[in-house]
DNA sequence: CTGAATCCGGTCCGATACTG
DNA sequence: CAGTATCGGACCGGATTCAG
């Protein structure tokens, strides 16, 4: 089983917040475009297998480490550092030291997201993606 | 509020599915491989957003339906369309009429993933991805 | 008329070499 | 160690064309 961050406690949190939203406010269309741009950085490549690193496992995580962990050449990594960092994802810390030291950490709002990680783990379990024949393809 | 497909049940069923898996088991690799290749494919340009309207809209779309909302160019919709229908999470069903007319269903299996997209619409009304002051940025 | 194949031009990504 | 520079290739967008 894929680790429950705080799951229980959280999820109970949410449920609790029902009818948050009026549907047609001027803050829904916000949510929608936060929604859009979300999608949008999620989408780009390897966006969400870092922020999985971040969300699953706790603590700050060095550039070579995701280098390891993630098989993205360095320039991407660069860029996708940058854009979480921008969007306030991901906070970064560079130490003045020899050999050079960078840690980047997951804000609160990257830890929000970490149920989402934890359910596509349990999606995992539970599916697979194996190629469909072509009759069920149909239906 | 985002609509919660069946948010109480669902969670409750998770939740209750403690410890599915042998951490060092053969299933759990497999499971890893899965993880792999759902997150290769949601990293695709444009595939989480055309998950995203069979998550949340219920009922079948057509090619051109998903043209306007997700704009896309036609021949990556038409890729991106092909691919979910080959590892099964969308089928297509071509009706021999005139006009022409094509309706894509998102199968159990991409049903299962609409608590993903549920739960994104609730992170999206706590937080936003508004660029970070600089100073911001270290910690 | 819709869905999609084809061709071309632009952007993004990967691999390597290199720098502070 | 943590990136940047450069280049080649894969992927994506747009327009056109085609089949049903």
């Amino acid at each position: 089983m894929v680790e429950p961050p705080n799951a229980k406690e959280f999820l109970e949190t949410i449920l609790s917040n029902e009818q948050a939203r009026p549907p047609g406010s001027e803050q829904a269309a916000i949510d929608n475009q936060t929604m859009s741009a979300l999608l949008n950085l999620l989408g780009k490549k390897h966006t969400i297998v870092i922020l999985h690193q971040f969300a699953t496992g706790a603590g700050p995580l060095r550039f070579s480490e995701l280098e390891e962990v993630v098989d993205i050449a360095p320039n991407t990594l660069s860029n996708r550092l940058e854009e979480l960092t921008e969007v306030g994802l991901l906070t970064r810390k560079a130490y003045n030291e020899i050999p050079p030291r960078v840690e980047y950490n997951a804000t609160e709002k990257a830890q929000d997201l970490a149920p989402v990680f934890w359910y596509l783990g349990v999606w995992t379990e539970r599916h697979d993606l194996e190629p469909v024949s072509a009759a069920d393809r149909r239906r």
